[in-house]
DNA sequence: CTTGACTTTGACGTTGACGTCAAGGATTAG
DNA sequence: CTAATCCTTGACGTCAACGTCAAAGTCAAG
């Protein structure tokens, strides 16, 4: 299939797979004319990016899943190099956590102090 | 005080001032040479500004505050414009930390699909 | 007078993941 | 045949909050 139907079908811009291949995230096969040729693993690997992306990951942290599919794998967590970025990923999710559980702390105490009686409400209260 | 000595006493650079002022947060008084001229007030200005990025606010949010500041209050927080940045700003955290936990816990599980065992070494789910 | 430290404005670079043209070639439907 | 639709490669725009550099003006000290 060409680039206007891979996209279609994985949900996204045609923009983003070429943006996919520069990074070196998605090859892509040329027919004769030029045209970029994809098929059904190529929708797998996409697929794959998006549901990562989804949960917050970045295209870099998605590049060793992907390799990990091409390298063929039935899935790309399958390859420690993913498993690894999943453990970052959850450190680095459970950091943030605990900053913005800092912040929240910080920016209640602020409006308490500001505002007495204003914490326990959104829009209402003067 | 000039540029210089604002930057230093407020712990940040002389762009970033000069941002500020671009940005309408931080008016200057110009000396005869062109040169910026601030007083004690504008070092409290930026330092609110500063902390109130510190907690993860933006510019824009700062400025309800600045302003406040300026009209002649004690502390930014005192006017209801500043008040509603607060509740706003609650708001929107706590939305991103419902989030991070949705994803923390599809990480966790994909990771404990991937490799039986590993999410135990980086805190589990608590 | 000449450093040298400080200031001015202006303008491009950074980061991530694309969006949005622009100009032109390829293919297909009618 | 033309029009419509698809494809190609550039290349600039986006968003925040500045960093960094450049060219030039200002001023106190030696």
């Amino acid at each position: 299939m060409r680039i206007g139907e891979l996209a279609r079908r994985a949900g996204v811009s045609t923009r983003a797979l070429r943006y996919y291949e520069q990074q070196g995230l998605l090859p892509a096969r040329r027919s004769t004319n030029g045209y970029r040729e994809y098929d059904e693993s190529d929708l797998k690997l996409v697929s794959e990016i998006r549901s990562l992306i989804t949960v917050g990951f970045t295209l870099e942290d998605a590049r060793p899943f992907v390799e990990c599919l091409r390298a063929g794998n039935d899935a790309g967590s399958a390859c420690p190099e993913s498993v690894e970025v999943y453990r970052r990923k959850l450190a680095e999710i459970d950091e943030q956590i605990h900053t913005l559980l800092g912040r929240r702390a910080e920016v209640a105490a602020q409006l308490a102090d500001a505002c007495p009686g204003c914490a326990l409400r959104t829009g209402g209260t003067k």
